[in-house]
DNA sequence: GCCAACGTTGGC
DNA sequence: GCCAACGTTGGC
C-alpha cells in the first residue's frame, strides 16, 4: 500500500501571543486564528497527522526557528470563528459550512537556540525556495521542502529525527 | 472583472 | 513606531 511521505512545514506565531514554551507547557494546541485561505488550504488539504513543522517565532527579537511540532489531529472546524468573544470571530462563517480550518499541533523539541532569521537569510544560498525569506513573505502557514527542513534542524542541533 | 482604498503582517 | 508588501473589500 503506498503511503504518503511525510510532509515538512512551518507554523508562525507572535511569542508574545503564544511562543514555543506555552507550547511546551500545553503539550498540544489548536492552531487556531489562520484567517488567510491560503494557509488555511494547507491545512485542511495538505497536512496528514505526523507531518513535522517548524514552530517559527515572528515579531520576535530576533525573529527564528524556535523548535519542532507534529500536526497530531485531522482538519477541523476552527471553533474560535463562532465564538463572538473570540478576536478571530467571523460572524459571517455558518456552522453548517465552516469558512477556517484548523489542525493541531503537539510540541516535539524546542531548540537549544533558535535558528535566527538573519541565519536562515545569510545561508540562503543553501535554501532557494525558503519562503519565510522571501521578499515580503506574510503566509502564516507555510510549505517547507524536506531537504530544507533537514538542514535547518541540523543547524539547530535538533535531537528529532526528521 | 478591474483596481483603489484599506487593514494587516512582520522586519527593522 | 515606521513602512513595504501583501490580501481583502467593495464601488463601478
Amino acid at each position: 500500500m503506498a503511503r504518503r511521505a511525510r510532509a515538512y512545514w512551518l507554523f508562525k506565531s507572535e511569542p508574545d501571543v503564544y511562543s514555543i514554551d506555552d507550547l511546551a507547557r500545553d503539550r498540544r494546541t489548536m492552531w487556531d486564528g489562520v484567517r488567510n485561505y491560503q494557509a488555511r488550504n494547507l491545512m485542511r488539504d495538505s497536512m496528514a497527522v505526523g507531518d513535522l513543522g517548524f514552530f517559527y517565532h515572528s515579531n520576535a527579537s530576533p525573529p527564528g526557528v524556535a523548535g519542532i511540532v507534529r500536526v497530531c489531529s485531522a482538519p477541523y472546524a476552527d471553533p474560535s470563528q463562532f465564538d463572538p468573544a473570540s478576536d478571530y470571530h467571523d460572524p459571517t462563517s455558518r456552522v453548517d459550512e465552516p469558512r477556517w480550518m484548523l489542525v493541531d499541533v503537539e510540541h516535539v523539541e524546542t531548540f537549544d537556540a533558535p535558528v535566527t532569521l538573519d541565519t536562515l537569510k545569510a545561508r540562503a544560498a543553501e535554501l532557494e525556495g525558503l519562503m519565510v525569506i522571501a521578499r515580503g513573505s506574510r503566509l502564516s502557514v507555510q510549505p517547507v521542502e524536506r531537504a530544507h527542513f533537514v538542514k535547518i534542524a541540523k543547524w539547530a542541533g535538533a535531537r528529532t529525527k526528521v
